[in-house]
RNA sequence: GCCCCGGUGGUGUAGUCCGGUCUAGCAUCGGCGGCUGUCGCCCGCCGGACCCGGGUUCGAAUCCCGGCCGGGGCGCCA
């Protein structure tokens, strides 16, 4: 029979022999008794080695920290052990010996830096805080999931290797591909596009690339971009779905990550519907009127949000872009080709999700290409799809591990992702 | 690409401004010893560090120069 978890116990095992497997936490030795903590990945409980198998215990050497065992012994409740019940150890099996000198402190109790946390990772990832980062991750996916099922929407996986086309603008990491040359993809942008023809609502959740050389506490050179797209919609009805979905996540991590928030230390928090929206021009206007002037045809710098971010709910869109911050694909508003029918979905001065209503009209689309001053040709295999009937369509992608940073309060995105890959990291 | 800041035992720090009292303090960690009710156990002993090179000086962890490594910000960022 397979061994019990820690956390299975129950007062159904009291006075009974059982075998239990987990980790060595704390190691209490008084000589004649020792008393060490059991753990597997959700509770622990106490282990008491005395006479006369502490011989035994001597025997084998002893324990220490994360050593992996399987202890086998009697389950009794205990007036004196804190948890009310502590198990009287018969026989343990070692499995694994852990090393007798570890890099970092494993329970997070003597503080690391975050660059010594990231090189020793698996060891970071034993503390209670880092993991509950990404058990809130696992809900946020396990919601996406859910939200679009629901919507209809199919999940896609698009390719990653891809040829010539590209979309212009953030650098691409190119490599050789059987001495063709190929590049990391930077999103899912054209394919999803192209699938609302066959599958109207489309979402994924993937792994994208940027040979950007930035070096912030926000940017990675690899993330996972939740992007979702879909047929017959412009920017309104899609920005719609969004705060529809960061509502929906937000309930779920209200719900089920009571105890990660709290070990992170964050309040619960539920937007209400619907979000603010702000033009771009309005957030220059009011920019201005504080004495910050923003270039023509620059981003807005975080830093200026910043100061306007306590005049504004905690979740806002951006919206109406200036065409030239946008890449070409996006629609230009009727009235106003200045400006796009675009959007940004930010969370405190963070960029968090963008949008907007596509061109469907494969001349336009053309044009708007070259205006880019990118060539056409190389988009030749995008622009035949629109002639097979394109709608006009509208999507979005929302940036998973800046959601996750702004959700949990992290001040550097590099925490909620495992293993990140920055400018100067490679390894681990 | 540009700018700023920083490197002290395995980890986190004190000391650096204002050179000597530093054979570098504290906590954690590791080794050994002690303890039969601990629970972030406790007690005792021991171990382990000034990034590298050059300079100033009677004297450098401390000041200066160069290098290396690291962090942050800006720019860029469909």
């Amino acid at each position: 029979m397979r061994p019990l978890r820690p956390s299975s116990l129950s007062r159904d095992h009291f006075n009974r022999k059982v075998r239990v497997r987990g980790w060595v936490g704390d190691v209490r030795d008084k000589g004649r008794i020792v008393f060490f903590t059991l753990h597997d990945r959700q509770d622990w409980v106490q282990v008491v080695v005395k006479p006369p198998f502490i011989e035994h215990y001597r025997a084998i050497g002893g324990l220490r920290r994360l050593d992996a065992v399987i202890v086998e012994g009697n389950y009794l409740p205990s007036k004196i052990a804190k948890r009310g019940a502590e198990l009287v150890a018969e026989k343990i099996e070692v499995l694994s010996r852990a090393a007798e000198k570890l890099p970092i402190d494993p329970t997070g109790r003597t503080p690391v830096e975050l660059p010594k946390r990231l090189r020793y990772r698996i060891l970071d990832l034993l503390s209670d805080r880092s993991r509950a980062i990404f058990k809130v991750q696992e809900t946020v996916l396990w919601a996406v999931r859910t939200f679009m099922r629901k919507e209809g929407a199919i999940e896609v996986i698009t390719p990653k290797i891809i040829g010539a086309a590209t979309e212009g603008g953030a650098d691409l990491f190119t490599f050789d591909y059987f001495g063709m040359r190929a590049f990391l993809a930077q999103s899912p942008q054209l394919y999803k596009e192209q699938l609302v023809i066959p599958f109207e609502k489309v979402y994924s959740i993937d792994t994208f690339f940027r040979a950007e050389e930035h070096s912030t506490s926000r940017h990675l050179n690899e993330f996972v971009s939740i992007d979702y797209e879909e047929a017959f919609a412009d920017w309104r009805d899609v920005m719609v779905v969004l705060e529809r979905l960061l509502k929906y996540i937000c309930e779920k991590i209200s719900e089920e990550n009571e105890q990660e928030l709290n070990t992170l230390g964050v309040k619960p928090w539920v937007p209400d519907l619907p979000l603010q929206r702000i033009t771009f021009d309005e957030i220059l206007d009011e920019l201005k009127r504080r004495g910050v002037d923003v270039q023509p045809g620059k981003d807005i710098p975080p830093s200026a949000l910043q100061a306007l971010t306590k005049d504004l709910e905690r979740a806002y869109f951006i919206t109406e872009w200036p065409t030239e911050l946008r890449p070409f694909y996006t629609k230009p508003c009727d009235d106003d080709p200045s400006h796009t029918e675009s959007f940004d979905l930010n969370i405190g001065p963070i960029e968090v999700a963008g949008g907007s209503t596509r061109i469907h009209d494969p001349e336009v689309l053309a044009r708007r290409i070259r205006e880019c001053g990118l060539n056409p040709e190389s988009f030749q295999t995008h622009l035949e799809v629109f002639r097979w009937g394109m709608p006009p369509h509208a999507g979005w992608a929302i940036g998973l591990s800046r959601l996750l940073m702004t959700l949990l309060e992290l001040s550097n995105i590099r925490e909620a992702v495992l293993f990140p890959r920055d400018r100067w990291s490679l390894i681990p």
